[in-house]
DNA sequence: TGTTGACTTTGCCCTTAGGGGAAAGTGTAT
DNA sequence: ATACACTTTCCCCTAAGGGCAAAGTCAACA
């Protein structure tokens, strides 16, 4: 038997963690002296302990590892197999959302360089006061939460299109998406996809023509909220107001191209002017 | 002036999250109707709010956010520009770091595809008992936390190599590591980096010779607590106890070669028979 | 046998960056 | 006047432990 000591030194974990460990039942000490409380650990836990160590290292949560070995008893090697290639996948991603990091901090970083700020593309971004037509929209509308919102975009593009080509109907115009949610929201944001169409169909909808501030928008979806910040401010100075909810247009995108630097947007800010106090 | 909702709209940012960011004082509303508390934000605050947005996308801290808003009113550019450089640093460590682990994690996956399990590696490490030479060690022992291993073990082994050549000194081995703490602890472990040498000079110890349980691990350095379990449950069955620090040999290493599964490293754990009771 | 120093126990508060929800007050449109 | 959307503060919660304190315990040494 191994005092908590001991045992801590050879798996190179704290005692604290020993004992928080404990105290959520991912590992307990094998025997307890009753009297004192002292925990002993056996040498057969050295294993556990040490694949818990592996498992952390992959970035496992406590809980989901706690799954694991708990799984790991009766059908061990298949779901632990899948656990690993779940997780696998999960770290590929968040290299790629680093890689993407990487990218933009150093467009950044080269624009220092050249003495270019770098909230300054905000200010050269331009404004101008178009009248929409009005258009008959294939539309899903949904509640999405802003860690949805990547997949989200994939999917019901594509459920639309789909439908688009399977019911053989006439395409209009590109992908748009209107935001109706007044409060932004990360965990649940009323959100319409929609693609402009011929056919007044079930599933479509009217969407009337407005004055509308419009913005364009050249480049990677993370300079979005610039625009959205741009088209307030413009409003604000030029006496207007947002009347109905603000839509982007994607008149090149993800399914065009690949460099985010040659994505083209519009977004639209659907105005009217303000009464003079 | 805009209310917190319409404010939070426009930068995509949750009221709960302005409202801290109230708190900490990281931007405060211009202005706050002081009958009812009710916040407002100015138009220009949108511009920094949306900087504030950036620098979290780069995986600052809101502290070190903080730092860099306060900056910024004097001397904008540079030490934002170094910060930036910081980060990026980082988060290339952090990608390599992904990098190594999407690696091991392969290794676990193709074995368990073969229908090796994970930790099965530990069963077949051998033990061998062996009397080792007395030596002469040219070292520096240090407080080490665990964050500053891999940098600690290139700087303080340089230094030692450094010593050794200005000098002219003879080498008679390859560098290892005396862990000297009972306790794990990840603030502060007593560790010693040494290297044998012939010249028993100042900044030497003697290291005796003494019976070792000694097992020889091939692969990366993540598998070293795997062999410490292994000598340990060893020691134990075979009715020895651990009398002095253990300590690592790196036969060959990052110096010699690049591929992690070439690395050779003898662990030596200082034993004597157990009397019996 | 006593003492010392190392070890262990529990308990409490702290960390990041907010989220959830309640209860009460407020603003604005009809 | 009323309904409903919006805002306020307050309190508790997260994951994975770290730091520190007070008190109890163990083993070795004199």
């Amino acid at each position: 038997m191994l005092t908590i000591g001991e045992f801590s030194k050879i798996c190179k974990v704290s005692t604290k963690t020993l004992r928080y460990y404990d105290e959520i039942g991912l590992i307990t000490p094998d025997e307890i002296n009753p009297e004192n409380g002292y925990r002993y650990y056996s040498i057969r836990q050295l294993k556990k302990m040490l694949f818990i160590n592996r498992l952390k290292s992959y970035h496992f949560s406590l809980e989901e590892i706690k799954g694991i070995l708990e799984i790991e008893r009766d059908q061990s090697e298949e779901r632990l197999y899948s656990a690993l290639n779940r997780k696998k996948r999960e770290i590929q991603n968040k290299l790629k959302a680093f890689e993407n990091t990487l990218n933009q901090m150093n467009i950044d970083i080269l624009n220092l360089e050249k003495g270019i700020s770098i909230m300054s593309h905000i200010d050269y971004l331009e404004v101008q006061l178009v009248e929409t037509q009005p258009m008959n929209l294939l539309y899903i509308r949904q509640m999405l939460n802003s860690g949805d919102y990547e997949e989200g975009y994939g999917k019901y593009f594509n459920r639309l299109y789909e439908k688009i080509a399977s019911e053989q109907l006439t395409l209009l115009g590109t992908p748009m998406t209107i935001y109706h949610s007044q409060e932004y929201n990360p965990a649940s944001n009323d959100t319409e996809f929609a693609i402009p169409i011929m056919e007044a169909i079930k599933g479509t909808r009217d969407f009337p023509g407005c004055l509308c501030a419009k913005s364009v928008l050249k480049g990677s979806y993370s300079e979005l909220t610039s625009v959205y910040a741009k088209l307030r401010e413009w409003a604000e100075n030029e006496g207007y107001e947002l009347v109905k909810s603000p839509y982007e247009v994607y008149v090149t995108d993800p399914y065009q191209t690949n460099d985010p630097e040659d994505f083209i947007t519009e977004v639209y800010f659907p105005v009217k002017k303000k009464h003079l106090a």
